[in-house]
RNA sequence: GGUCCGAUAGCUCAGUUGGUAGAGCAGUGGACUGAAAAUCCACGUGUCGCUGGUUCAAUUCCGGCUCGGACCA
């Protein structure tokens, strides 16, 4: 089994920053885990690494789609393990670092995806209640529609077509043993809550002082609103601004706000979906600590 | 100075024909297998501004006060 370093947390914890020294110290390259910043363009508002902070070392799946296109976890599946497989046969330390938690789990276990992306036309159900819907399920997957609730069209809809084209949900996921496939050392960023708010509204405050507004201006008027990249947060508030919908200040306080929530949604899933071992950035030996466990890690 | 309106959950507000109250948002916890920065679920006790009065009982009715807001001077 290969060995890969995995970085997580929440966002504004200082993942970014962490996985840089640890790739100089390590001799690691990066591999983003994050499913906006593989977008090209999305800058400010992702978060991204500049060019400076990166110090010279490789990252990859980043910028590395245009913003029109579609992204998935099975596409960031297949080419995250292709580079940790590069990066490792070149005798260097891969690097995972991303708060997008499917994403880092579908990539560490064996998770499968069979068969190519559907397409889902979601008009093609408009006319059935989300009751109906789950009704239909139940009758082509039964497994599924008790694991998903009646509520959650979205993901009702998913397992109907699949279901519809002839591969059950709870079937592939069936075959699956649950179990990861690398040798993992999964580091967990985190801090005081109450801290990371105020950390939080401090960069988005300098997010839109670095021009945030300017790069979604620019961006809105090159490509189509519904672009699966302006999904992200700091940019899909900002269309009603675009739009003259709304006054900025109220945008920003939507970006603080849905900001502040993913980071609650991050800490639901990583302290329940994978087993990350948790170090606390406002420790003043958090850094030395991280040093020797990866590096007992990379000996063991 | 006078008149009127408002004061109820962290915020915006609803409500109680008098029997101590509930929505949305925020917040907290949770779920998560092809859009996941997405999607979904659960959780609502707060001196009902303060103070007197009427009443078996007042957040509700009456008086005074305080603080907002509007209008008149």
């Amino acid at each position: 089994m290969l060995k890969v370093i995995v970085i997580v947390g929440p966002t504004a914890v200082g993942k970014t920053s962490l996985s840089v020294k640890l790739a100089k110290r390590f001799n690691g390259e990066i591999i983003n885990g994050d499913s906006i910043q593989v977008y090209k363009g999305l800058n400010i508002g992702s978060a991204k690494v500049t060019e400076d902070e990166k110090q010279g070392v490789v990252h990859h799946l980043i910028d590395y789609k245009q913003l029109t296109d579609r992204y998935d976890v099975a596409t960031f599946q297949k080419d995250a393990r292709e580079k940790i497989k590069e990066i490792s046969e070149k005798g260097k330390t891969a690097i995972v670092v991303g708060g997008t938690g499917l994403y880092i789990k579908a990539l560490l276990y064996d998770y499968e995806f069979v068969g190519n992306p559907i397409n889902i036309d979601e008009n093609k159900y408009n006319e059935f209640t989300n009751e109906q819907l789950h009704q239909k399920l139940k009758e082509l997957d039964k497994q599924s529609a008790k694991a998903i609730h009646p509520n959650n069209r979205k993901r009702i809809i998913r397992a109907l077509v699949m279901a519809e084209s002839g591969i059950k949900k709870s079937e592939q996921e069936a075959r699956q043993s649950g179990t990861m496939i690398y040798r993992a050392k999964i580091i967990g960023l985190t801090m005081d809550r109450a801290r990371l708010k105020e950390r939080i509204n401090q960069r988005v405050d300098k997010m839109i002082e670095e021009g945030l507004v300017e790069e979604t201006n620019q961006l809105f008027s090159n490509y189509s609103l519904k672009s699966q990249g302006f999904t992200g947060i700091g940019y899909k508030e900002l269309i009603p601004y675009y739009l003259k919908q709304k006054d900025l200040e109220s945008c920003v306080e939507n970006i603080k706000t849905h900001t502040r929530q993913f980071a609650k949604r991050q800490y639901t899933w990583f302290n329940n979906q994978m087993p990350v071992r948790w170090y606390d950035i406002e420790d003043k030996d958090f850094l030395d600590r991280i040093y020797s466990d990866v590096e007992e890690f990379l000996n063991g």
